[in-house]
DNA sequence: TCGCTTTAGGCAAGGCTCCTTCCTAAAATG
DNA sequence: CATTTTAGGAAGGAGCCTTGCCTAAAGCGA
């Protein structure tokens, strides 16, 4: 909206990002490189390489050149430019990750969810790959999670999977700027190259659906958007009833909780027509209420369902394609990780932008 | 992602729109005065101002101050800075408007909808105010739009109010620039101050529903996102059922039409119970799918079923706010001026970076 | 009436950024 | 060992923004 200040000092913070977006990508280079990467010319790279080595944000290795010609110096991003944490919290096990701006993964530990609880195995994780306090932090959790305060949150007639933890709490003093949580069905969906416009809809022990409109994964107000249990869909006798009943009606929860009880779910398929119509009853208000170019289907159930579901959405007057999600291998991680480098490559050039 | 390249044009860009923004605001300003709005110096607005007048983007209006002190000299946007068409399509009838630069309505018309169909009336009420080509149009179409073309589109057991009507291609001749078309429930909501996450639910002889996410309407892959007729909710006899069926059930649409009888439904209160309840079901996936902070309820029957509806939501897992729209005159024009005026001002500033 | 104050605008100098061009140093090549 | 190749530095120039000062002209007040 208000344009920014014209300013020299804005001209000298803009070759400042172009260099160190470049070394980012290449590492280390050396001047010259810089330049034919960044378009900018030798005197305007050196002399934002001398300002930069002057701020700390990108040091000489050390190494040189052993070419034809003048020995050149190699420049690298700083030590300050600092680390992000990724972690990884599900049932199943916890990941943690330290990831460099280069977009390396520095560190990882895989962990197992202790009787004790998520919060002392997170603290224990995060420790174990932190070298000095992380920049930022990323967290997917598979439980609802308060957009405003990053807080785990319960929500009645729902397994809740993980327990009560307030993650950022947790990290604080393991990480020196913000920490990012959310539901691991959204980073799932981020991991997903659908288009612009797309659902995703994860079938596990819980029930999860992301929504991305315009390029983004939408949260909502408090960060509860896509908790579809309780949608109005059509229940195995035909009348209206919320999705989440009708795995109660099926005899599909296990014993005593609101998680649905997959092995049984996988083995008998005789519930599958009465389970793909209740899904598709939920797409047709996915379709209606955010009208995505295709619903991508992920989770341990997601591919078993998937025929017979898309047979139904087909036949309704609405199609949207169901597809199946492309990204299997730790997808939540994988988009979780790629937004941490992200964020951290941005703070970095934010803060040299501070401190020149 | 990628900066943009740091050169000296940037900056004299940036002084430029700076003096452009100033002067959509201000009308008429000195040199002086402009240097005072804008904190740069008087040589750099001197210089600025020098320039845009040389490309005829600014103009001496000739005015001269009449105050203590040297006379000065006042400049005003250019003759070439144009108009924006904003146009308001209903079956109550056509609003077309010219709104130049400073927001101001310098021309409007009112139609009604000849039996002969939207398109030449549109066309009719667009030249009626156009004084020369509009630099853009902006449309707002009580119908569903496709968002790739602009065109309205029919969707099955949907009243289709106004009919097929490719707007863009009957303006081609009067604007020079985009046409924006988009459906008047959007609009409405785009006219509202609820925060950035809430949902708009229009209820009028047509049922719509506009999607708030992040502070932007969120039109989908298509732009259908927010059609709800074919929602599952809860019909009158408790089975599932779409809404657009639920007045079918309760004798509630125009003889041989899909449209609502909306004097009917204001007169037999007897069936706002039932389509509280079935409207609640839907309220109850837009909670689930978009996570609203609240929904705000508009339209010629909106008023009527607020209390029946707050009392049903109220009384549901997940609650949410509903509260009426606050914006009643001309809501969708509204907020379709605001969106032309703001294109209008950005694509000025845009063609003097060009130009210079 | 006349000097003072006030105000728009111009001018000059300085600082900074970027660029192009040219030069230098040093390593590999033949 | 001369030539080629390459990183880096130095010089000069152009453009933009700023501060500070000056000028012109209109109103104000004695």
């Amino acid at each position: 909206m208000a344009p920014v200040k014209p300013t020299l000092e804005l001209l000298s913070s803009l070759s400042s990002e172009h260099i160190l977006r470049a070394l980012m990508q290449a590492e280390r280079a050396t001047r010259a490189e810089l330049a034919g990467f960044t378009g900018l010319s030798k005197p305007t790279v050196s002399e934002s390489v001398r300002r930069l080595s002057e701020a700390g944000a990108v040091i000489d290795t050390g190494e040189r050149t052993t070419g034809r010609g003048r020995v050149g110096t190699y420049y690298a991003l700083g030590p300050t430019s600092g680390r992000a944490l990724v972690v990884s919290l599900a049932p199943s096990g916890l990941v943690a990750e330290a990831v460099d701006a280069y977009g390396d993964v520095v560190a990882r530990v895989v962990a197992d969810v202790p009787p004790t609880g998520v919060e002392g195995a997170l603290r224990d994780v995060a420790a174990q790959v932190a070298e000095g306090p992380f920049r930022l932090a990323v967290v997917s959790a598979a439980d609802p999670v308060d957009r405003e305060t990053g807080r785990l949150v319960e929500l009645p007639d729902l397994p809740f999977l993980l327990g009560a933890l307030d993650a950022p709490a947790v990290l604080a003093d393991l990480v020196d700027g913000p920490v990012v949580v959310d539901n691991d069905v959204n980073w799932a969906a981020r991991a997903e190259d659908a288009g612009r416009d797309f659902a995703y809809l994860y079938l596990g022990e819980g029930l999860g659906l992301a929504v991305v409109s315009d390029g983004e994964v939408r949260r909502g107000h408090a960060g509860l958007a896509g908790e579809i249990a309780h949608v109005l869909t059509t229940g195995p006798d035909g009348s209206a009833m919320r999705l989440t009943d009708v795995f109660a009606a099926l005899g599909l929860r296990r014993a005593g909780t609101t998680a649905i009880d997959v092995p049984k779910l996988l083995a008998g398929l005789e519930s599958h027509a009465a389970l793909a119509r209740a899904l598709a009853g939920v797409l047709s208000a996915v379709v209606a209420l955010v009208n995505p170019r295709a619903v991508r289907v992920g989770g341990p159930w997601g591919a078993a369902i998937l025929p017979a579901l898309a047979d139904v959405v087909a036949a309704t007057p609405r199609a949207v394609p169901i597809e199946p999600a492309t990204v299997t291998d730790e997808p939540a991680l994988t988009a979780a990780r790629a937004s941490a480098l992200e964020q951290l490559r941005d703070a970095i050039v934010a803060a040299a932008r501070q401190r020149t």
